[in-house]
DNA sequence: CTGAAAGCGCTTACAG
DNA sequence: CTGAAAGCGCTTACAG
């Protein structure tokens, strides 16, 4: 391994002279810089991250905890795509944890021991102790998608709620009564609001939601299946179905399929991200598209600048607002 | 920030001990081991990772190089999450680099500055200019999914060649003689090799695939439709198609259902990965399943071996065999 | 069993 | 404009 010293014997210069051309510094004559700038490439020189990280406390690197990131019929892959972006056109670098909530103590653990200058979190709830721990600690962390009332730290989240009553609106002006909804009365604070919209504006028509139609279920496809198996099976059933998020919604669609029960003619489905899969013809699901991309921009900003001057103001949340797209399922033209 | 130093100072040991007392050393006694360990807990000590690396030259990461980690209907989700799953099992944490590879360069940067221990390529290409300098320069690499042949490197594959027989041989024992492929004419080599294997497997049993039935194509969703509708539009049509991966089958199978075209008894379509959307009654795709939890085990022992001991022996090459899945796109019954 | 000390490879005031 | 030196926070021979 070739160090900054090997580099200085080479050039004939002193070792901080070879750490000044590293850096641009403007106080180096030019032609110290090419003789340095020429042991570089003669060596392949590259500086020790380990030792810069301990001088400069800082590295360059944040970190990303989401869970599914590895399951792109959820809207993490987008998420930490766009976060990744923002993250490199800003120069810094990125660590992904994707062992879902049960990384929260390495993301905390990565900050005390200097790995990441900061975290960024896609997927808190309210009971994560490591992470209040840092949030106490003041590290630098932000928190998307899901938010956490009254957290010490910046926020960026949409508006769930204003989703699912899109949603709800919508249902209702197709002339649809007789409500559904499937997943939502976990402890995941996007879905519990994406539900609680849905019902509000269906109350807000006139129309109440019967309790066997708003039956717990956690969000995979084979519970979207199982449900949508159910609920579709007995005499009396919804003719419009609401699900919290796209994965869900495919198991329902493929439970109506099973079932012979035709989209949109005899039930309508609307699903929440918009992941690249709901456009596909097979689906072509009526869905919420979040502003993924602003979600990661704002984010990644609000991290930096805490990470820049650690006590830049008061928290702050930043909320955006969503968007129907409207398809197949809910009686759109087949694109 | 705690370091070291203070917990010693509050223990009333030297900053030496406490370090002895982090790695569990057996030549402490009894009574300063409890007091540095409570010394721990009231100051919630973290051992700083630039420090402990820059000392052992371990930082205890490894780096992986992947493309389309956030895009589920490729295996690579499915292999990063093995490959995840059995670096923790070793104590070893992971960096994912999700550009493609154009994060070659960044991997070899990475090891260069000791960033990580060593690196897993999942999708080496031959043509990368940084990949062969890394391996030249000695450092731990493994290459996994993807083969490059002589690399001076250890590598795990599967039997691809194989993989796409199986799939000419099925289609064959279906009675199918009007045979096409979609995919694998590019640069990449388990992508050809499959191709290759399906043609070869074809040709052993007389039949012979037209050239326009085997177009070029990339490796999306829209490939497959546009090309699905292409091979399927004409009057003479192919029987059976064999697409390179799962994503170009679901395009056909879109691009079949649009054209209504019954699928298995007008056409088979059969595809390579079997991720997991291929079980869902949309689709229930025939497919080839690679092993994929023993390449990553194996591709994590052999980079484990040669960062434990930097030239144990001379390069490998481990190649595991594949498994073809029948479902209901080649006349299986449906689950 | 414990401590003092060297040193990993940088960055950055401090002199000159 | 350049160099000598301190120091970031650890680990680990070396003494005792």
């Amino acid at each position: 391994m070739v160090t900054s010293r090997d580099v200085a014997r080479l050039a004939n210069v002193s070792q901080a002279t070879v750490s000044r051309v590293l850096h641009n510094s403007p106080s180096v004559s030019e032609d110290i810089r090419l003789r340095v700038l020429s042991a570089f490439k003669e060596t392949g020189y590259v500086a020790n991250v380990h030792a810069r990280a301990m001088r400069t406390r800082r590295t360059g690197i944040v970190g990303v905890v989401s869970g599914h990131i590895v399951s792109p019929w959820y809207f993490y892959p987008d998420l930490i795509d766009a976060i990744g972006t923002s993250l490199a056109s800003a120069g810094q670098r990125m660590i992904l944890w994707n062992t879902g909530d049960s990384s929260e103590p390495v993301a905390v653990d990565a900050i005390q021991s200097g790995a990441v200058d900061g975290v960024i979190f896609t997927t808190a709830t309210s009971e994560s102790e490591a992470l209040k721990a840092a949030m106490v600690k003041g590290a630098p962390i932000v928190l998307t998608n899901r938010s956490i009332e009254g957290a010490a730290c910046d926020q960026v989240t949409t508006d769930n709620v204003s989703g699912g009553r899109l949603v709800a609106r919508h249902f209702l002006e197709g002339g649809h009564t007789k409500l559904a909804v499937v997943g939502g009365q976990g402890v995941i604070s996007t879905m519990r609001q994406r539900r609680t919209g849905f019902l509000t504006g269906a109350a807000d028509g006139g129309v109440t939601v019967p309790v066997r139609w708003d039956p717990p279920a956690d969000y995979t496809y084979a519970a979207g299946m199982e449900l949508g198996m159910q609920l579709l099976s007995g005499r009396d059933r919804p003719t419009a179905i609401f699900c919290i998020n796209d994965l869900l919604a495919f198991g329902v669609l493929d439970a109506a399929r099973r079932l012979k029960i035709a989209v949109p003619d005899d039930l309508w489905v609307a699903g929440y991200d918009d992941v690249e899969i709901a456009s596909w013809p097979a689906f072509d699901l009526t869905t919420v598209r979040q502003p993924v991309s602003s979600l990661a921009q704002v984010a990644v900003e609000m991290l930096l600048r805490r990470i820049g001057n650690e006590k830049a103001g008061p928290f702050e949340h930043r909320q955006f607002s969503s968007e129907l797209i409207l398809r197949a399922t809910t009686g759109a033209q087949p694109a």
